[in-house]
DNA sequence: GTTAAAAATTAACACGCGTAAAATTTTATC
DNA sequence: GATAAAATTTTACGCGTGTTAATTTTTAAC
C-alpha cells in the first residue's frame, strides 16, 4: 500500500515498467497486451491504486463509457424498477450509465436531453413522456446520440424500441374478466399522462367487440402524474352516479386502481370475486404494491426484465456496429390474478 | 441560427470579438465580465450555440460544477421523494447533481462512492444505508470529497447532517394514540435494513414509559428491502398468534404498515377507530401511498422539503467556506390523521 | 482632460490522456 | 538459430479549456 503520489498514467506506467501508450492501452482494453504485461500492470494496480482521469480520457475519445438513462417519472415505482433493470444490464454491458428522470416535466426532458448531449454518451436509453411538443425535440436529439427508446412507443424515432405489448395486456386481462363474471367497464382517465393509455383502450374495445360487448369507458378528470388521487377522486364520482356500466372495472394501470380502491373503501363497496362481493377491479402493470392493497389487485404483470435486456441489447448492438434484426419488440405480459377480480 | 461550425471556445471568441480568456472567464462566472461584454457574450450565444466542453473544462478545474446524490435505495417512492427534493435544490444552487441508487446494496455502495471519485464532484450528498462495515469507507470518502449526510445519522461524519427527528416521531404518535384509545405496541423487523429503526424504536420505548404505560415490542422475521411482505407475512403470523399485547399497532415505518393492513384484511380484522373496528394501525413517514391505503393510514410526515434543502445549504455553505451553523438538524414530523387510528 | 482603477488582450504554459508513426524488442514458428 | 509476426517503446502532436503574467485598452472619478 506504498501510494507514492501517483499523479496520472505518467507515472504509473514508470512504476510498472512500461511505457505509457501501453498502459493507456490496458486502459482502453485490457486484452489488446500481452498477458505478461497485462499481469504486471494489475500488480502495479494492486500497489498503487492508480485511476484514469474520467475527463482526460473522455475528452479525446470518439466514444465516452457513458449512457444516459432517461425516465418520466422516478417517484412511480413502476419506472423505478424499470429504471433499475435498465441500470443494472447496461453495468453488465460494461458502461457507466446515468440516470434522469423528467419529474413528468416536458421541459424537464428537454433540459436532461441537453444536458446529455454535454456528456457526449455513446448511447441513452429513453422512455419518452410521450408529450407531443417532445417528439421533434426527441427526434432531433436522436439524429446527435445512438438511442433506444423503451416503454413508450414513438414510430420511427431512434435505433429500436422494448416494452410491452400493451393491446396484448388488455386482450389478456378482458379475456379472463370476461369468462369469469361480468364484462369489464373501462376507467382511464380523461388525458393520460402516459401514451401507452391509448393503445390500453384500444385494445380493450377491439377485445370487447371481438367477444361480442358493448364497450364502455368511463373518462374522469385529472392533470398530472398524481394517478391515485385521479383515482381516487375521479373514479368515487363515478361510482356515485353509477357510470359504470357493469359491476367489472378494468383500470388503464395498477395507480388508477390503487386509488379507485380506495374510493370503493370510502363509499363501502366490497371488492372481490367472492359472491357477497359487489364489484370486480382489475389494473395493468403490476405495480410493487398491488399485491398490499385491500383486496390484492389483480392485474398483468410487464416483463420489466425483458424490456430492460432487449433495450440495452439494441443499444449495444448498435454501438458495435452490428445490425438489429427487430428494432422494435413488445413483451406480452402475464396475468397476475389476486382477489380483486 | 447560422451555425458556422463553432468547434471550441476559441472560435466562439472570435465570432463574438473577444479573446478567449475573456470568454472562459464568462463561463466560469458571468458577473466577473463587463456587463457590455456579457451582453455580447450572450447575444453571441443565442447566434452560435455554443457549450463548453465539459471534459476540457474539469480536467484542470480544482472544483467541478458535479454534485452526487446517493440513496440506498430508490425504488422506495420515500426516497424517491426525497432524492427528488433533494436533486431539484442542488439545480436552484447551480449543481449539476446526478443521483445514485445503491438498490440496498453495501457493496453497491462502495462501488457508486469509488465512481464517484472519480467523477471529483465539488459535494456529495449522501442517504446512507447504514450498514457497520461501510461506515469507514464512507467516513472515509468525506475525508476527501466535502460530502453531507442526510435522512440517516452517522456520528461525526461528513459535514452535516439533515433529517428527521425520529424520536420526535415516536413521541408525537404514541402520544396521540394513548390520548385516542388503548397504548400502542410496536411493530418493526428483527433486523432493520435502515438504522432510523432503531430511533424509533427507543424512542418509544422512552415515550411509553413517559407515560407510565409499559413497552410492547414485537420483532418480525426477515431480511431486506421488502417492508411490505415482510410486514404482511410477519405481521400476520403475530397476529395470529396474538403476540400483541394491545389493540393498536404502531408500526416502524409505513411499508411495514402498508403490508400489516394486507395482513389484517386476509385475516378479516376490521382496522380503523370506529367502535365497530378491531385495531387500530399507525405508521410513520407519510409514504405517498398511505393516503390511499384501506383503510387510509394514519402516520407521522417527514419534512422532505426542509430535510433536502438544509442538507444542501450545508454543502453550498461549505463548498463557499462559510461557517456551518449547526451541523446537525433533525426537523419535526408531522402528525397526519387518518382513518387506521 | 488627466489619472487611477478596472477590464480585456496577448502569449504562453499546463492538464492528463488519446493516438499515430517509426523504431525497437520480444515472441512464435519452423 | 534464423525469420516473420506481434507487442512494446519512443517520440511527438492534439484535444479544449484553465490560468497566469505582462501589456494594452476601456471605464470611472475628479
Amino acid at each position: 500500500m506504498s501510494d507514492n503520489k501517483i499523479k496520472n498514467m505518467e507515472d504509473f506506467a514508470a512504476v510498472s515498467g512500461l511505457s505509457r501508450p501501453t498502459v493507456s492501452k490496458y486502459f482502453n482494453d485490457p486484452n489488446s497486451v500481452r498477458s505478461s504485461t497485462r499481469d504486471r500492470i494489475e500488480a502495479a494496480l494492486q500497489k498503487y491504486d492508480f485511476h484514469p482521469n474520467i475527463y482526460a480520457m473522455n475528452q479525446n475519445r470518439k466514444l465516452t463509457n457513458n449512457v444516459g438513462i432517461v425516465v418520466p417519472y422516478l417517484s412511480d415505482p413502476v419506472f423505478a424498477e424499470l429504471a433499475r433493470k435498465v441500470e443494472e444490464n447496461c453495468i453488465l454491458a460494461g458502461f457507466r450509465p446515468t440516470l434522469f428522470s423528467a419529474h413528468g416535466q416536458p421541459h424537464l426532458e428537454v433540459e436532461i436531453l441537453d444536458g446529455l448531449r454535454l456528456l457526449k454518451p455513446s448511447g441513452v436509453l429513453i422512455a419518452p413522456l410521450g408529450r407531443t411538443p417532445n417528439r421533434a425535440v426527441i427526434e432531433k436529439f436522436c439524429a446527435d446520440v445512438p438511442t433506444v427508446l423503451f416503454d413508450s412507443f414513438l414510430p420511427d424515432i431512434g435505433l429500436g424500441f422494448a416494452g410491452s405489448n400493451n393491446p396484448q395486456f388488455a386482450h389478456l386481462i378482458v379475456d379472463y374478466l370476461c369468462r369469469t363474471g361480468e364484462h369489464p367497464s373501462f376507467l382511464e382517465m380523461r388525458t393520460p399522462a402516459n401514451p401507452n393509455a391509448n393503445r390500453r383502450r384500444q385494445a380493450y374495445i377491439s377485445a370487447m367487440e371481438d367477444l361480442g360487448f358493448e364497450p364502455s369507458i368511463v373518462k374522469i378528470d385529472g392533470e398530472g402524474w398524481a394517478f391515485e388521487e385521479i383515482g381516487r377522486s375521479g373514479g368515487g364520482k363515478a361510482l356515485l352516479e353509477k357510470q359504470f356500466a357493469t359491476n367489472t372495472i378494468l383500470c388503464s394501470n395498477d395507480r388508477l386502481a390503487i386509488g379507485f380502491l380506495t374510493a370503493c373503501y370510502e363509499n363501502q363497496i366490497r371488492v372481490g370475486r367472492g359472491a357477497d362481493c359487489d364489484i370486480r377491479v382489475a389494473g395493468m402493470d403490476d405495480h410493487p404494491f398491488s399485491r398490499f392493497t385491500c383486496p390484492p389487485l389483480t392485474t398483468v404483470a410487464q416483463d420489466f426484465e425483458a424490456v430492460a435486456k432487449e433495450a440495452v441489447s439494441i443499444l449495444v448492438h448498435s454501438i458495435e456496429g452490428r445490425e438489429i434484426s427487430k428494432p422494435s419488440t413488445f413483451f406480452d405480459g402475464r396475468l397476475v390474478m389476486r382477489e380483486s377480480a
